[in-house]
DNA sequence: GAGTTTGAAACT
DNA sequence: CAGTTTCAAACTC
């Protein structure tokens, strides 16, 4: 994809140098060749390398991608999206569009001509207020991504005539482009052409590229919603009907739209705008005779609008409209007709906001520069944030970072965003990297990494993402969302469970704990609850973070490690400390240790197999068979065999039906690709070598880990059972010392036998830990890591 | 999808 | 600290 386009891109430019229309665009504005360069060079590399990375999944395809890209882009620019899915075509089209853009940023005669169009493009969604430059930016960016001569031609679109003749150029260039423009173009377009012409728009040469982009838009619509799709085109039919008719139509549709993207809207509006501007610029250019008419009709679709968007959205839609109007009416039109992809868009913004969101945290991340135009472009789309600051953000985003990380711990990017994100290092990146190590080499994974994570943030984000985001940024986007929630949770569960792995993210359903007690796993997590859960009178809201804040503050109270991940994973020993030594320990454990007595350890009721790690001394189980770890193993050889035996006297009959789950287990375990087979940890993605990360997704509260892979060491010299073993994967922890309730992570000190063993081996809670932490003083900053790593709430409250 | 089971969390 | 109750997830049908 890239090098083509590339290569496309570098022949018209050559062109459009020698054209005079060139140098005087270039004499207008220098600025924007920079710009653009710079950001297509990024831009590209990281879109493109990582999405092939990303998607994994099979379905993902380039279409796909393309989309996904696209809503990214379409924050930015959609043009990413549509040079990877579509290739040439889209980018044709949205290339003018941004053509439109920079002409208008160049030359502000330019301005006068394209202002509506440029309105309507990209500028009128975002609002007029914003920074031109973002606007040039995206639009550069769009282009450089398409790869498709597009880049060329806004400089030839400093002069209409050039650009027209250019675009054309272009076209044939393209390739289907001119084909398919052609067949599609109907009179109508002619006569939008015409008029684009006399507006001295550059538009024309978009209406071949306009028309192919509607096919195209048409399937993006499709990858949203079909019905969208088929709609648009309806709309862009009707365009030339009169305004009425079209702005009813478009407003009946918006509405729907709306409705069905729900969270898509409420995420930005704005941003949708956009999108909807680049995509639509023929429809643009037919309607630029009727924008007088839509102007009139104008007030009343905003008002539509409006009623359509939450509250807050339709705020923001309302600034962004009356930012726009001045423009012209076409902004207007252009919102309505827009609106159809706005559902997209909307979506796209989602993602954005949320890779946004990673994206900011990650400070070191390859998407930088990309991001961060998404985050400026974020920030102006959503006034509602009040500081703006990257903080902000991210703060309101922690509760979805932990949940990503606990569903994605198997993403090992995700972790990664999120251990930055909070700002308190998780580590993350020592776990990805060993666990990449050895099949690929680190960047390159990285890169595919934070691109999958972007992807699949972005498709959380379409699914979860959205709210949270919003819930963050606003409380009443929030509500919105929960709205959304109580109205189909089921439909978001399918949902995160369609994204593949936002399964991993927790959802609680809570009826009458309000989710202000451990029972919720969203609060004991330290997130807050998002739209898949289905819980009842829920106060784990960002609306209600004093109260989450307050009620945490008490459980933590009564025990200052109740928000600790419950399942502690450490490994030092990788990479770090040479010491061989601290592999032998365990690297996982339960905090505290089970209770089970009839579950056997063999199910989820049991923590510590829920967690994936074994079963410790510290645990009270009764007839622990736990597949990652019995609790007889743990303990020093002696005591354990002990142990087991008298629950397997006592227990027998129980034995015998564990004992089957266990082989079954065993089975599992023993297959390296299945990882865990009971444990839900691992599901998804056994393609990502991860064997840890991407099991560990916390099943109810997190997981600590501390070193990079715990799991793949943990030797467990002390006796695990063979079976346990054949789990390279997984770690297995031995519990060779009964370390009680801390791992010997938080310990911090390598050697986890110290005889620290306090508390009676018996005692399943964890004391709270002030005496054990507070021995020595590596232990107590392993016990900060812990707690700032799991600082689930702290991130609501504003950290100074 | 509803009901049951289970064990942690919370309460006394 | 131990026992009981509450709760929600996990599980089963």
């Amino acid at each position: 994809m890239d090098t083509p386009e590339k290569n496309q891109i570098g022949t018209p430019i050559s062109k459009f140098e020698d054209s005079p229309v060139f140098n005087y665009i270039n004499s207008l504005s220098p600025i924007k060749p920079v710009k653009s360069i710079h950001i297509t060079q990024t831009f590209n590399p990281l879109n493109f390398a990582s999405l092939p990375s990303v998607f994994t999944s099979p379905h993902v395809n380039s279409h796909k991608e393309s989309r996904f890209l696209k809503r990214k882009t379409c924050l930015d620019g959609s043009k990413p999206e549509f040079s990877s899915g579509n290739g040439n075509k889209i980018c044709t089209n949205e290339g003018i569009g941004m053509d439109g853009a920079q002409l208008f940023v160049n030359s502000a005669e330019l301005q006068e001509t394209f202002d509506p169009e440029v309105s309507l493009g990209e500028n009128s969604v975002q609002a007029s207020t914003e920074h031109s430059k973002f606007v040039i930016e995206l639009p550069c960016t769009l282009k450089y991504d398409c790869g498709s001569p597009d880049c060329d031609p806004p400089p030839l679109c400093g002069t209409e005539t050039g650009c027209v003749s250019d675009l054309v150029g272009k076209s044939a260039l393209l390739v289907q482009n001119d084909q398919e423009a052609s067949k599609k173009v109907s009179s109508e377009d002619e006569m939008h052409l015409s008029e684009m012409c006399r507006t001295g728009q550059k538009i024309e040469g978009m209406e071949g590229d306009w028309e192919s982009l509607i096919s195209d838009v048409s399937d993006l619509l499709i990858f949203t919603s079909p019905t969208d799709s088929e709609a648009f085109k309806e709309l862009i039919e009707k365009s030339m009907d009169p305004m009425t008719r079209f702005s009813t139509s478009l407003m009946s549709q918006l509405q729907q739209i709306d409705i069905n993207d729900e969270q898509m809207q409420i995420v930005d509006p704005t941003g949708s705008g956009k999108q909807h501007e680049i995509n639509n610029p023929s429809a643009e250019t037919g309607e630029a005779s009727e924008l007088q008419e839509i102007e009139q009709t104008k007030d009343a679709t905003a008002d539509n609008l409006n009623k359509g968007m939450s509250s807050n959205t339709s705020e923001q839609m309302n600034s962004g409209v009356a930012t726009c109007i001045p423009y012209a009416s076409k902004a207007v039109s252009n919102l309505y007709r827009g609106m159809r992809r706005r559902c997209l868009d909307f979506e796209m913004v989602g993602a954005h906001r949320k890779n946004l969101g990673d994206a900011s945290n990650l400070s070191s991340s390859m998407l930088l520069q990309s991001d961060e135009k998404i985050a400026c472009y974020d920030k102006q789309l959503v006034p509602i944030k009040p500081s703006g600051d990257s903080s902000r953000c991210i703060l309101p985003g922690i509760g979805l970072h932990l949940n990503a990380l606990a569903t994605n711990s198997k993403d090992h990017k995700n972790v990664k965003h999120e251990s930055l994100s909070s700002g308190k290092q998780l580590y993350l990146p020592s776990s990805t990297a060993s666990l990449n190590s050895p099949t690929n080499s680190q960047e390159p994974l990285r890169i595919s990494l934070t691109s999958v994570s972007s992807s699949e943030r972005d498709t959380e984000l379409a699914e979860n993402g959205i709210s949270h985001v919003e819930d963050v940024s606003q409380g009443s986007a929030y509500l919105v969302s929960d709205e959304f929630n109580q109205n189909s949770p089921k439909k978001k569960r399918r949902r995160l469970e369609h994204a593949g792995e936002s399964e991993s993210c927790k959802r609680c359903n809570c009826k009458k704990s309000k989710c202000l007690k451990l029972y919720c796993e969203c609060f004991a997590a330290g997130v807050y609850c998002i739209e898949p859960c289905s819980c009842q009178e829920c106060f784990n809201k960002p609306i209600h973070e004093d109260t989450v804040l307050a009620t945490r503050k008490q459980i933590e109270s009564r025990n200052p490690l109740a928000f600790a991940p419950k399942v502690i994973r450490s490994s030092e020993s990788v990479t770090e400390i040479g010491d061989e030594s601290s592999k032998t320990p365990a690297s996982a454990r339960h905090k505290r240790g089970c209770n089970c007595k009839k579950s056997n350890c063999l199910k989820k009721y049991c923590e510590c197999y829920q967690g994936g790690v074994g079963c410790s001394i510290g645990c009270r189980c009764e007839g622990c068979k736990n597949a990652f770890g019995r609790k007889d193993e743990s303990a020093p050889m002696g005591v354990e065999a002990d142990q087991e035996e008298e629950t397997d006297a006592c227990e027998n009959s129980v034995m015998d039906k564990a004992l089957q789950k266990s082989d079954n287990q065993n089975n599992e375990e023993q297959n390296p690709a299945s990882t865990l087979p009971t444990t839900p940890l691992r599901l998804s993605r056994p393609a990502l070598p991860l064997p840890f990360s991407s099991n560990c997704k916390p099943p109810r509260s997190s997981f600590l880990t501390v070193g990079s892979s715990s799991g793949l060491y943990t030797s467990q010299k002390f006796g695990k059972p063979n079976i346990l073993r054949s789990l390279p994967k997984f770690e297995r922890h031995s519990k060779t010392v009964p370390e009680d309730e801390m791992p010997e992570i938080l310990r911090g000190n390598t050697s986890p036998n110290t005889g620290i063993k306090s508390a009676s081996p018996n005692r399943k809670r964890v004391s709270p830990p002030h005496s054990g932490f507070g021995s020595s003083p590596s232990r107590r900053s392993g016990r900060k890591l812990i707690l700032q790593s799991i600082p689930s709430f702290p991130s609501l409250t504003p950290k100074h």
